[in-house]
Formats: C-alpha cells, structure tokens, sequence
DNA sequence: CTCCAACATTGGCATGACCAACGTTGGCTC
DNA sequence: GAGCCAACGTTGGTCATGCCAATGTTGGAG
C-alpha cells in the first residue's frame, strides 16, 4: 500500500540528548528484563555490588556511593533483608546508624546477577565491536564525569 | 572526619547500560531545564518539530513518528492546542482522525525551542570535541537502530 | 450487513528520581 | 552541662515518563 509512516523526523534522530535517552530506554528494557528473571531490580543490584565491593556500610553511605536517595534506600535494604541477602544491624559505636552487611546468600545472589548482567550488556551492545564498545564507553564517561555525579558533587570539588 | 564517601564502585562505573542510563539523566535535565525556560516540555517540542517537518498529520501517525504513545499524544495535543500553537480539525475524508496543523505562532516558538535546545545540546556534550560529538552519535544511532525503535518493529522486520 | 481494523480518548499503572518533614542521636561550642 | 546544629533512618509524599487496557466511533473489506 502507500507508506502509513515516515521515520521519525531528522530534527529529532539528530539530537544528541534525544539519542541518550533512547539508548538508555533500550539498555534499561534489557537490564530490567534481565534482572527480573531473579526477581531483582537495578536498585538490589547496585546495592549488592557495593556492598561487596566496599563492605558494610551504614545506609547514608551507601546511598552516597551507588547514587540512590536515602528513602528509596530504606526501601531497597527492606527488600534484600526480607530476602536474607544482607543484614541491618543497629551500629553500636553510633546509633545513628545502621550498619548493612551482605550475607553468603547475597555474595551467591550477586554473583548469579553479575551473569544476568553480562549477558544484558552484551544484547545492549550487540552492534558494536569491542572497540567500539569501549570507545562508547569512555565518552559516555567523560560526559557523566564533567556534569559531575548529577548534583551532588559537593565532595567532589570542595575539598573542606 | 575526611572523606567518609568513596566514588562509586567499579563494578557499577564500568556497566555501559549505567553509563548511557547516567548520561541520559544529565542530558534530559539539562534538555528539560532549557524546555522550561519557554514552558515547554520535550513531548511539545518532539511534536512541533516533526508537525513542521512532514506537515499537517493525525494524532496516530504523529505518535508513531515521535515514539509518544497515544494516549500521551492526546495531552500533549490538548496542551498546544490551547496556546493556539497547532490546531486539531477534524479529517472531512475519515471522520475518525483528526488532523493537527502548525500555527504561524507555533512555528515562532519551535523556532525559538530550536535555539535553546541547540544550547542545550552544546552543555550537555561540552567536553567532547567536534569529532567525539559524531563519533558519539554514530555509536548511539547504530545502538538505536540495532534495537529497532523500541519493541515497535512490526512493520519494521515483519512483512504480515 | 457483518466483522474487523484504525482512530481518539479516558483512565490507569509502575518506575525512577526526587524532596520535605520528623524524631533520634552525635558532636561541637559556649 | 546546656544548647545547637549536622547527620541518620524513616515515612510519605511529588512529578514526568513510558506504558497498557477499555471504550466508542468510523472505515473498509468481505
């Protein structure tokens, strides 16, 4: 028949904030998809990858490493403990805090996420040559280092 | 005490889903700021930019050029019909559609979005230079067009 | 004339990324 | 010590985005 669509107008393919956003849609779908098949959102994951990778750690901090606001954190930490993948425990040395550990459970949880992941990325990526990939990579992180983390590069600069 | 927070981990940094999803971020509150500024937001501007790009159009075919859902596209409609910046008629040929056309005054103000959105798209790639910015959006476009626009391949790959 | 497809519209939903306010606790300064 | 401010965890919102489902209408194909 006749051509019911066009492709999406020239004005928009080009915009560069416009092609951010719809690879960010696509590579969010494969992620989320990817993670759901272990009953986990991008927030878990973050979450166990950090406490892994620093260990324990009161909340705030936490939230402060991995980007995650302090009330979506109490959320997220209720989740995984539910789950025995990490323990809160009041700090005793400041009882301002508490103090969340990642159990072996969550070390195992991770390491199957860390699979799922892997995989998602490379369905994300399948276009690209691992130069390419890599050459994506450090722009995207040149472009995220110069806006500093969001707003909230207050250590970043001021030293104190 | 010094520096109670440490940069995110790597494992995290070094995820491109993360990345693109982190730059994303930036570019659309960069972009969203700049749209405010004429009280606009980025579904207005998707819609005025192709409406003067392919000319007077229906609801559905505007959504499957933009990527902005139906139902979302009768907002956005009512929203710039109302400041008189495009106009909805009635199609006298298929009474089911309606036909949305470009103002004179709608033209002044994607005109005017053009502009801000031009310095919007400058801030957003500040630190890369003119050969990164294309590399950048050769990467992304192949990433984007890989993945078909979204899961909306229907006509794209399947014949019937 | 029937049946199905496309259309515009309403209403909803989940998520992500936020912000504000609260009560508690720690630490600092007077 | 008393008072004050900062940090913490928690609750309870907000807002836009990207979606999906159901409805009623209209067109067109058979």
């Amino acid at each position: 028949m006749d051509t019911p669509e066009g492709p999406p107008p020239e004005r928009l393919r080009a915009l560069p904030s416009r092609l951010t956003n719809g690879a960010a849609l696509i590579a969010n779908r494969i992620v989320d998809q990817a993670l759901a098949q272990a009953g986990v959102r991008r927030y878990h994951y973050a979450l166990l990858a950090t406490l892994e990778e620093y260990g324990p750690a009161s909340q705030a901090a936490l939230g402060r490493r991995t980007g995650i606001d302090r009330s979506d954190m109490v959320t997220t930490v209720n989740d995984l403990a539910e789950r025995r993948l990490l323990e809160r425990a009041p700090d005793s040395e400041d009882r301002r805090r508490n103090i969340i550990t990642i159990t072996p459970a969550g070390r195992r949880q991770l390491a199957n996420l860390d699979r799922l992941l892997a995989a998602a990325q490379d369905e994300y990526l399948a276009p690209l040559s691992a130069a390419d990939r890599q050459n994506l990579i450090d722009l995207l992180t040149r472009l995220v280092d110069h806006h500093g983390d969001k707003h909230n590069q207050r250590a970043a600069a001021t030293p104190s």
